[in-house]
DNA sequence: TTGTAGGCGTTATCAG
DNA sequence: CTGATAACGCCTACAA
């Protein structure tokens, strides 16, 4: 069956395109029967009206953003979307998530995708593709911000946390708590945060005149499979350590669960440090001392900036936002002074 | 942000239109200084061929499929969402994501949009939307699988569980175990996966001549949150249960997390069923008996389906599948037999 | 009140 | 090799 257009419409009825057209839209000015005539025609011929072309000429932007993270399958991400969903949605916008598993062709893949689909912008937690990559969505001014990384020779938006500085001051939390052989769970260190995050911990080491051991620096998968895999390695160093300071809760929590497996008690055996404070390290049968980056935050503020450059014109000007983190103490680090 | 279009590629490169659309498809004969040329102003220039206009006359879609989830911060459905990207990929097909928040409005709102954007398909865990929505979908022979629901009097594609019988089979594992005040804990009732689970859990009461008890019945959201608050309402029941059956996880460990925080001890106090079998579950420190859905597998076969409809043109016809469930038995159910 | 003509950003045909 | 030119289906001044 051939497609009908509006063409065809006209074609029948005797009127021309743009009569037809007017009808369509429901424009003033078109006598009431010649109305009926073509309402009735578009309805016996079942006729819809091709979007695609209609969103051509109308340069219509559809009102979506677009949303890319590394790992939906982290909580982290997941609540960081939905303080992104509930701040687009005060404006009447929607989100369209793309999920890249780390993949650095996934996260160029998307964007590129994204762009095509004429999204009004775009909320971009890409650790992995290239500075350049961003730099020239920026130079086109293409409405994004960052979540999470930096760029280095661009100013870009972005709204994130001082991971190096959290973790600095985490892992001198530790050490207060009089530890002094702490492992670092660490992932890609070609990702700023983590990459961040290490430096801190070595920086709060050295400050305490305490060696960086790089036997002690681990690096693992981020999620919970990850954790508890390289648990089996800190079980293996030949000095083990009282506690482990993990760059994230998913790893901190696979570890703790394999700990718990073969028998050892937390924070009894070990003390334990998660990052980013996910919902699920509030349970009382988790009950992980972890620092916080406030998620939902994170994700509106992203929002209400892209939405300040792509009202504001030529005239915005780029912002970089850093929330402030925060210990939050609970049941997994066990205090040697006492 | 100007758009930029491929009149300005030309024009920047100095070749004409045609040319520069060759180049873009890649096509023969075009000399190889010119080539390189254009691409390297593409490329700085971060030009992006315009998929509506690329699509009104290629009438071609693009290779994107469509999730719709109610909830992407619920583990269940980011695991078919695995599933369901693993296999995309096999296809060189990229997801994208919807969430909905259980927001009926949401659910159509969404599908217009992949609509619009002209997606190969879409797979929809949509399950507040009205039937007949859906069934215009049908009707109009779009590409679509069902997850987690079912349409009346419509034949349309759907990859699921029995939830009644896997439900029923839970309930009476828990009686077998000799437990006989058994609370339901549910979640919205127009849900027909909520509802089937329920009627399931009613089933096998029924079955052993237990009384079905009202009060024993409860509501609560499909969260952790959720799960949390409506454990507070089984500790007021004039006559305490002696096992919770949980129409989901979330809800159960919710629940669970209540019932520590205020002393009570699992499965010494209370039996705990969920249902889902999300990965946290299998943590040592929750170790929740529960019902498993094979997630990860529903989400292959629904974008295996999906292209059987994709590339079986007129001659396809509708496929409705269901996966065998098992039920996990860890620590959280006593056996009051023994 | 209706119709004509030009354009939205690409692709595709066919001369040059 | 390269470049006009005509679609694709629809909208919208501007004319009539």
């Amino acid at each position: 069956m051939e497609k009908i257009t509006i063409r065809d419409i006209a074609k029948i009825s005797g009127f021309s395109k743009s009569t037809v057209s007017k009808v369509i839209r429901n424009e003033p000015y078109v006598k009431k029967s010649t109305k009926e005539k073509i309402l009735s025609i578009i309805r016996s011929t079942r006729y819809q009206a091709d979007e695609i072309a209609r969103s051509l000429v109308l340069k219509k932007t559809i009102d979506v953003i677009g949303l890319i993270v590394s790992d939906i399958t982290n909580p982290f991400f997941a609540e960081v979307a939905l303080g992104i969903e509930a701040e687009a949605k005060k404006r009447n916008c929607n989100i369209i998530l793309c999920n890249t598993n780390y993949i650095e062709d996934e996260e160029r893949k998307y964007i590129d995708i994204l762009i095509k689909n004429r999204v009004l912008g775009m909320i971009l937690a890409t650790p992995k593709i290239d500075d350049k990559y961003i730099k020239s969505l920026v130079d086109i001014k293409y409405p994004c911000v960052l979540i999470a990384r930096k760029v280095n020779n661009v100013r870009a938006n972005r709204v994130s946390v001082n991971y190096y500085e959290s973790m600095k001051e985490g892992t001198n939390y530790l050490i207060k708590k009089g530890h002094k052989k702490i492992v670092h769970l660490t992932s890609d260190k070609k990702i700023f945060g983590f990459a961040s995050r290490l430096e801190g911990y070595k920086a709060a080491l050295k400050q305490n005149n305490l060696k960086v051991i790089n036997n002690y620096i681990l690096k693992s998968e981020a999620s919970i499979k990850g954790g508890y895999e390289i648990a089996k390695e800190v079980l293996k160093l030949e000095e083990r350590p009282t506690a482990i300071c993990a760059a994230d809760d998913l790893i901190a929590i696979g570890a703790m669960d394999f700990l718990f497996h073969n028998g050892y008690k937390i924070p009894d055996d070990f003390s334990i440090m998660g990052y980013d404070n996910i919902a699920m390290s509030s349970l009382k049968a988790i009950n992980l001392t972890t620092i916080n980056q406030p998620k939902f935050e994170i994700g509106k503020k992203a929002i209400e900036i892209l939405f300040q450059q792509i009202n504001g014109g030529s005239n915005f000007k780029v912002i970089e936002y850093l929330f402030p983190t925060k210990i939050i103490e609970r049941g997994s680090v066990l205090d040697l002074n006492i």
